[in-house]
DNA sequence: AGCGCGCTCCTTTTT
DNA sequence: GGAGCGCGCT
């Protein structure tokens, strides 16, 4: 296995020298400079604004990313840099395939080994090569959600917490809130708010009854054992490397002499601490952005972020970009108009050169699915007119709102993709595959092993597993290291021991065959092997065929990685198979899903109040949850190039049954004269009102029922805390030397007569004798 | 241990 | 309308 870090390890010694030895070009360059020839002079500023910090304030449609490749091949052609001096970040794979490939073509030649990456691609690079000073090894695995979900709701039973009562997901949604915000376990308490009263942080401490900070300890400590990390701790790992060991930090401020971000609008706390920590060798900080377009408040961004730059990095330099390129003048009056009713904005006035236009169309349809079916109509309507399908979406508020469109245009043959759909790697059957390889990578990895582990069936049922995992998180130790214990010892049935330990074996081989033959053949072996591909053989269901031609192309897709470490790294960070985006269809896809993107036609369907605004994000995060629904808005209107279409359906399913919908407060923010169709008159009584008297009809059963958080907390004994004590225990020697008496749940009373390590031989007074794990008995006085 | 049935809850957005 | 869960049956 390579070293990946070889490569760009050469350039770390800094061949230009100190920050005084920057190169100081002459004007004009010496350079061919014809790649600065296109630009607007805001742009051509922008590019060329390169020490010190720099927010480039770039509204919708204004060149952005242009202004961004173009500045990166700026600082390289113009040798202030070489490619591994420079940290680009973005937040989107997409986002950072397209600059890969822009700046490729710039500066002609392949952009690999450089840092130029997501911030959770580049954070799981730095910690790769330090896991050490974290407590991981360097080939830990990233897991995904539905791996965090499944461990969290293990840690919740083990500790006796009703999981009705407390959903993982909520719990991961507290937990993952302190990472995004840069705190880890020992600063997780319920008393650390901001300020600014807000109760976000209230809550969090309060939630599973003010157990949430001892749950997120022993989710972490669980991480660790597991050689495991989520998103959020690539890049709290890092931080917390780049606190403690100032040394490794300080050897990054020699090697990045810039850094570039992209959507800085969208940035955490942890994301905005990483860069600030990198930023502080030699404050050549680029931060690109769009204040209306930060649309990830849900997920931890901190819009304040952006608006607080000039404060955070004294004597930056602000560029505002304000020339659209994309839409024509209607749409962008009546999208600036309607973001103009927000507040929490630093203000740009996007204008353009281009003519007016058609106006924005609003269209009222009597439900849902007369909306799709109209939608469909308008759709063959401009093809017939000559626009390519291509250059046409419709984009939602939320995924569900797809089903409809998908059932219309597959009957009227409308061919159409769905974009952020169930993805390839989410697959049931890629996941499994997966598994294996995962385990084979790194056994100590419990949620991928326990996902095969009776797949194809083995035996191993629940039960067997759920004592498994009793033992493994009692003493510390994942599940793999219990199950060869256990392979010796008489808790599990002969013929369950026999096959565990079959499997455990041909891990064990596969592991080994893994450092001597291909990557592809070994991922073929195993699924051979283990008996996987045979169980959908034999699989007689329509699916199963499908299932085996995706295994297939997951083949195909390894051989593009040089090892399986890296391709189980591209899974976790990329999750997206590239999507074929070059036929002829029309894209459904959400208004999240279409930042960065634009089109001829714009379809948003769905501007009904509840639905968008969403009421969650109202009853979640009130005045600011609206704002950043209206940003949506803002965001999904400007993607469009020459027209926008809006509607909203007056009845529409949620669930099986049909409700009465109101228009959105939105339509009535677009300004009449760039407006045409059937806007709907100005506020009528009722669904104006912040308390959501209208938005009930999406609001599920009792919508003022009060949030969990606010419940009191049902005493139960502190079951996490003495989890945590168990493990502390568990590590002593063993409490039950020979000749004591001892008690097994399963077999009775016995006599130990041999210890070895965490196994014990007892002589049984009715049931024999048998080896037994210790974590099953307990003394008998 | 494994299967099938009926019940509940839910859907905001994703690296 | 459907995924996931618990329950009860084989």
């Amino acid at each position: 296995m390579s070293d990946p870090f070889t490569s760009d390890d050469y350039w770390s010694d800094d061949p230009l020298g100190g920050p005084e030895a920057a190169y100081v070009p002459a004007d004009p360059y010496p350079f061919d400079t014809r790649y600065l020839e296109g630009l607007n002079p805001v742009q051509r500023r922008a590019v060329e604004a390169l020490e010190g910090p720099v927010l480039l304030l770039a509204g919708a449609g204004t060149g952005k990313t242009r202004v961004l490749t173009t500045r990166l091949a700026h600082l390289l052609i113009t040798k202030r840099a070489t490619p591994f001096q420079v940290l680009a970040v973005t937040f989107t794979n997409k986002a950072a395939q397209e600059m890969r490939e822009r700046v490729g073509e710039l500066v002609g030649g392949g952009v690999e080994g450089w840092w130029l990456g997501t911030f959770h691609a580049l954070a799981a690079r730095m910690l790769r090569k330090h896991a050490e000073l974290v407590g991981l090894s360097g080939n830990f695995t990233i897991l995904d959600t539905d791996d965090q979900l499944r461990l969290i709701k293990q840690l919740l039973e083990a500790a006796n917490i009703d999981v009705k009562k407390w959903p993982p997901r909520q719990v991961l949604g507290v937990i993952e809130r302190w990472k995004d915000r840069g705190i880890t376990p020992d600063r997780a308490t319920g008393r650390n708010g901001r300020g600014g009263g807000r109760e976000r942080d209230g809550e969090a401490g309060e939630a599973v009854g003010g157990k949430a900070p001892a749950l997120y300890a022993a989710y972490q400590e669980r991480l660790k054992t597991l050689n495991a990390c989520d998103f959020g701790d690539l890049l709290l790992h890092v931080l917390t490397i780049f606190q403690k060991h100032p040394d490794v930090l300080a050897d990054y401020h020699r090697r990045f002499r810039y850094i570039m971000v992209d959507e800085y609008q969208d940035t955490n706390v942890s994301q905005y601490l990483w860069l600030r920590l990198l930023a502080q060798g030699h404050r050549n900080l680029c931060c690109v952005g769009d204040e209306d377009q930060s649309i990830y408040g849900w997920r931890g961004a901190e819009i304040g972020n952006i608006l607080r730059f000039e404060a955070d990095f004294p004597g930056a330099e602000i560029i505002k970009l304000e020339e659209n390129y994309r839409s024509t003048g209607h749409i962008l009056a009546a999208a600036t108009s309607l973001i103009g009713h927000n507040r929490s904005r630093l203000g740009k006035t996007l204008w353009t050169a281009a003519g007016e236009g058609i106006k924005v169309r609003v269209s009222t349809l009597w439900d849902s699915v007369e909306e799709a079916r109209w939608v469909g109509e308008e759709i063959e309507a401009a093809q017939r007119k000559g626009a390519p399908l291509r250059e046409m979406a419709v984009l939602v508020r939320t995924g569900a709102q797809t089903r409809e469109f998908e059932d219309r245009f597959m009957t009227l043959g409308l061919p159409y993709r769905v974009i952020g759909g169930p993805r390839f790697y989410e697959r049931q059957e890629i996941r499994d595959a997966m598994a294996y390889f995962r385990v084979i990578n790194q056994p100590a990895d419990d949620l991928a092993f326990e996902r095969i582990v009776n797949l194809p069936k083995r035996g191993v049922g629940p039960a067997a597993l759920a004592l498994l995992g009793q033992v493994g998180r009692d003493r510390g130790l994942p599940m793999t290291t219990v199950a060869w214990a256990m392979t010796e010892t008489d808790e599990l049935k002969p013929k369950l021991r026999q096959s565990l330990r079959g499997l455990l074996q041909n891990f064990e081989r596969w592991r080994d065959m893994a450092k001597r033959i291909p990557h592809v053949d070994l991922a073929r072996m195993v699924l051979d092997e283990s008996g996987y591909t045979r169980m959908w053989q034999e699989d007689k269901t329509p699916e199963a065929p499908g299932r085996l031609d995706n295994l297939k192309e997951l083949m195909n897709a390894m051989g593009d990685f040089e090892n399986l470490q890296g391709f189980l790294e591209h899974v976790a960070l990329v999750m997206e198979a590239n999507q074929g985006s070059g036929d002829d269809k029309v894209s459904i896809m959400t208004m999240h899903g279409a930042k960065g993107l634009e089109f001829d036609i714009v379809f948003l369907p769905g501007w009904e109040e509840g639905l968008f605004p969403n009421k969650r994000a109202l009853d979640e995060n009130g005045q600011a949850g609206l704002e950043e629904e209206r940003r949506l808005a803002y965001v999904g209107l400007t993607r469009a190039k020459r027209q926008a279409i809006v509607c909203s359906a007056q009845r529409r399913r949620v669930y099986s049954t049909w409700l009465d919908t109101l228009p959105s407060r939105f339509l009535m923010e677009l300004p009449a004269e760039h407006v045409e169709g059937d806007a709907p008159a100005p506020a009528k009584a009722g669904y104006l009102a912040d308390d959501g008297s209208a938005g009930r009809s999406y609001g599920f059963r009792e919508s003022s029922a009060p949030s969990p958080f606010a419940r009191p907390y049902q005493p139960r004994p502190a079951v996490v805390e003495a989890s945590a004590r168990r493990i502390e225990v568990a590590r002593r020697p063993c409490p039950y030397p020979v000749g004591s008496r001892v008690f097994h749940q399963k077999f009775g009373g016995g006599t130990v007569t041999a210890v070895e390590g965490d196994k014990l031989e007892i002589d049984f007074d009715h049931a024999g004798v048998k080896k037994v794990m210790e974590s099953f008995v307990s003394a008998v006085k």
